[in-house]
DNA sequence: CTGTTAGCGCATTCAC
DNA sequence: GTGAATGCGCTAACAG
């Protein structure tokens, strides 16, 4: 049904391997040739087949990304910067959506047979030693878009410094008293994050710095999402003391701390300040202060240093560090004075 | 380097076709030499090539999705459905994301070259009558969701009816001086967007069965998002006479219309009520009134549809309408007494 | 510059 | 039940 470029051949009166070199623009073809060949093409509505063409070549012209809860906002902001990378150099994108440590493991695994894409991208997630190794045996190009693993490329933040940004920025203000709410260990471990475990010791960190001790009853740890979060803050502000600002690993989580603050009819920032992380959308109606890094961009650097793998040439840092700002919005000011 | 089906017939001491029977289930294997070969494959870690499968039987396993805005949260959580619905049957998800027009007609027309993939689902975009017979005639499996188009096969909702719907609730609130704030004309033409269209069509046609004359200063379009939702309802808001209620085309219109509120130091529910469509996760957040549909049900169907079209057997209906129903929370009240 | 050839790895006929 | 043979549509390496 379809034509095929051996009827493009015999109706240009030209030899298959031509019709070839036209559509891979090779220079070595005449311009009358070129010109023959592409009218036949244009006749036949000739439209060369990508699986056959993938098969010969090896190359699929195709990414796989590994992204774990995609719907979250920051996710899906990576997401749209690989996607416009990927677009613009003519890659598709397959999506692996995580939810699910079944599903990263599997995941993790299937990109080794480097069939379906010429490479992966992973979110996110930083792959255990032995994923590293059957990664690196394979032969599988991969880069890594929001965490680090030993010999692995990518392109990240300084997580730690940004929890210590945020937390000094509290400090700054007068706070002495601030609770972190972050990412359960067990999702933690099960998926293998790291951002809100560095999240929490930049926290420890910028506590040291100022010679405050932390308390161990300050820091809690729930399920991603404002849900518990949520939950969790409100522990916190029930506390015999409780603290006058929490800093939370994500914006998201950063909600649920507001909620429970409207919960207990607490004014944020006059009874409690906030600070989130990552600096999604909805930050800025929330008027939320946080710590803004680039998440579109981390998706743009991550392909162009996925494809720079895939030409031959390696980037010359393995592990390339974005920068973060602070971006101070309306939920932080200075504690009330006791 | 991989081992291919040979290797693993020569391993095993059988004919290649043999290997392949056994990697595709067929029952015409005697028990001992299906063992024969799964040893065989397991020892040579064996994986067959996904690319020569597709390339010999025709199928990719693969599915594209065309979506615009893939930020938006209605559309991801559409993708979620999507992408869990079809990792439950074996199938990969490329996307696409249209942010142009440019890109729209591209991606419309690319995927009738059904090669990469054996189907596609197209979410929100209606595709034009030369599309749809283009799409028709390379015979490429598609399904629509949140759009309906003559002869294809989708999901959506009666958008027309979920303007009446939230309108209605105004109404019934006492509001009679109601305005909407959509997405600008320019905006639905290019994409050809029916959403916005319809969910105003439903609020002429509440107000209409409330024999309310509609005014047309009180319908304002802009562009889809926070910002220019918020300069059109303070524009609305600054008329001098202004509506006492907004219905806004999606929630995160409905955002900008909250912030206009704020600038303008309105209260809601008190000086103005808001409604929204979609809700998307914040809204909750926000207690903003809303239109609920069911985004991961509609990418979910989605993908059911095109399977069955895929395997042959179309579904009954050529356009399946999933309910929705009203959402209300904080955000409406009865107008002020004049 | 151009035509010809040999596979890429597998599914799918066929004979046996 | 099983093995051998053909071809999917194209790229790449080779002669010319």
């Amino acid at each position: 049904m379809a034509a095929t470029i051996r009827d493009v051949a015999r109706r240009a009166g030209v030899g298959l391997g031509t019709v070839s070199r036209v559509l891979n623009n090779s220079p070595l073809v005449s311009p009358v040739t070129r010109k023959r060949v592409l009218d036949a093409i244009a006749e036949l509505r000739y439209s060369p087949s990508q699986i056959a063409r993938s098969f010969a070549s090896g190359k699929t012209l195709t990414v796989s990304v590994i992204a774990p809860f995609f719907t979250r906002p920051s996710v899906v902001e990576r997401l749209r910067g690989i996607e416009s990378a990927l677009h613009a150099n003519g890659y598709s994108l397959v999506v692996f959506n995580v939810e699910t440590a079944a599903r990263r493991d599997t995941c993790l695994h299937d990109i080794s047979r480097h069939d379906r894409s010429d490479g992966a991208l992973i979110i996110s997630l930083t792959p255990r030693e032995d994923e590293i190794l059957a990664l690196r045996e394979a032969g599988t190009a991969v880069a890594m878009v929001d965490t680090a693993a030993e010999g692995m490329y990518g392109v990240r933040i300084d997580d730690i410094f940004g929890g210590e940004v945020a937390v000094r920025h509290l400090l700054d203000l007068g706070h002495r008293r601030i609770g972190f709410v972050g990412d359960s260990d067990e999702e933690v471990r099960s998926f293998n994050f790291s951002s809100s475990r560095d999240r929490h010791a930049g926290y420890l960190r910028a506590l040291a710095a100022a010679g405050v001790a932390p308390r161990a009853e300050y820091a809690r740890y729930g399920a991603h999402g404002r849900y518990d979060a949520r939950v969790l803050a409100r522990n916190l502000l029930q506390l015999p003391e409780p603290p006058t600002a929490i800093f939370a690993a994500s914006d998201t989580q950063a909600m649920g701390v507001l909620e429970a603050a409207r919960d207990l009819k607490l004014r944020v920032s006059g009874d409690l300040s906030v600070v989130g992380f990552d600096d999604i959308d909805v930050a800025e109606y929330l008027g939320l202060t946080t710590v803004q890094q680039p998440l579109f961009t981390s998706g743009k650097r991550g392909v162009e240093i996925l494809l720079s793998l895939l030409a031959g040439d390696p980037p010359a840092l393995q592990s390339e560090v974005l920068p973060i700002a602070l971006v101070v919005r309306a939920t932080t000011a200075p504690p009330r004075p006791t």
